[in-house]
RNA sequence: GGACGGGUGGGUGAGUGGCUAAAACCAGCAGACUGUAAAUCUGCCGCUCCUUGCGGGCUACGGAGGUUCGAAUCCUCCCCCGUCCA
């Protein structure tokens, strides 16, 4: 191991310039990009997960997108076993590899590793699911107090989701969650890890935010939706449920909504920018420049960074 | 001009004499989150004071008066908005 190689992560919120940053720091440091995003891995939804467009790439290689189809499933560990790989060959050809982190959960899975648990089981989930329903969401609680005491108690007793997650461990395993947690988690060695974290005034992302969603409109968004709409891809697909596509996805047919999802859209995004905040704020050792991705100044404190890690 | 219906906290909107600083939802803010994570969930959310407590004070349900021990809730007048009749 020569842990003399180095990654460099870039994160922040939503449309605080992530990938410009990263194409900016790649061009000057021979660098390649990989995207640390849970809706960029899933190829024919382009405008709207922020794919940056392969014209403005600027010659750069950039990976992890575009890695399965709509309706399959990709989790937190498929995104760290490809990761790891990646990060093996960029720095196999001696190129500095650059993550644009937006996922906190992947990028968390990447660096800090994940319990070795069992996946998911999905008819496992539909019975736990069916129970919820039928009994009320406690229901689902007081069985998991019975299977991990210390995992329900942090859990609260309406986080369905979390609550099968945590019985499913425990009836795949045979351990409680916490168990397993607390045995700690495989992380990444053999890197030196350079965290930069975009922070742009509040007020100024939310402005960002709700231009960017026209700006992407004005790229043909809606035109990207019908298209696959028109392809036969199933509006129940897990990517449809993405911001902006699960509104975009109505309004064919009812042009008149546009403008109501417009602002919805806007309206969701700036509330995802927050919990991203809420995720990225407690991250350790990074280094935070406050404002976006694309200003030359924060392009020039983030190389200075980059070369004092 | 006449007849009804309505004006409630940032928004929608419940509440028809005390249990109401006022349901619920949304927005907003803060937070949690180890395999759905652009997901899921939690707390706070009029102002203010302190000895931070199921604490005190103040302001609040279009406006002004009134009835009542007590009013968002009842009465009177006025101002707006909507529908209908002329």
């Amino acid at each position: 191991m020569n842990a003399h190689r180095r990654l460099v992560v870039i994160l922040g919120p939503t449309a605080s310039g992530k990938s410009a940053l990263a194409i900016a720091l790649a061009e000057r440091l021979d660098g390649e990009v990989l995207a640390c995003d849970s809706t960029q891995v899933y190829r024919h939804f382009d405008i709207g997960t922020g794919k940056v467009p392969l014209a403005d790439r600027r010659g750069i290689s950039h990976h992890l997108i575009d890695l399965v189809e709509p309706d399959e499933v990709f989790t937190a560990g498929d995104y760290r076993r490809r990761a790891t790989d990646i990060l093996e060959a960029i720095c196999a050809r001696r190129k500095l590899p650059i993550l644009t982190a937006g996922t906190g959960l992947y990028l968390r899975a990447l660096l800090e590793g994940l319990a070795d648990a069992p996946g998911r089981s999905d008819e496992l989930r539909e019975r736990l699911r069916e129970r919820s329903v039928r009994h009320g969401p406690e229901h689902l609680h007081r069985i998991l107090k019975r299977l991990d005491r210390e995992s329900a108690s942090r859990i609260a007793a309406a986080d369905t989701q979390k609550l099968i997650r945590a019985i499913e461990i425990r009836v795949l395993s045979g351990e409680p969650a916490s168990a397993l947690h607390q045995r700690g988690r495989e992380r990444l060695e053999g890197y030196r890890v350079i965290k930069i974290g975009l922070m742009p005034a509040r007020a100024a992302l939310y402005e960002r935010i709700e231009r960017r969603v026209i700006s992407m409109l004005g790229f043909g968004w809606l035109t990207e939706v019908k298209g696959l709409i028109n392809k036969g891809i199933a509006p129940s697909v897990k990517p449809f449920d993405f911001l902006g596509y699960s509104q975009l996805r109505d309004v064919p047919g009812d042009e008149m909504k546009l403008d109501e999802a417009v602002k919805q859209i806007q309206q969701a995004t700036r509330q995802y920018a927050k919990r991203q905040l809420t995720w990225f704020r407690k991250e350790a050792d990074v280094h935070w420049i406050e404002g976006f991705g694309d200003d030359l100044r924060v392009v020039e404190d983030a190389l200075r960074r980059v070369a004092e890690g």
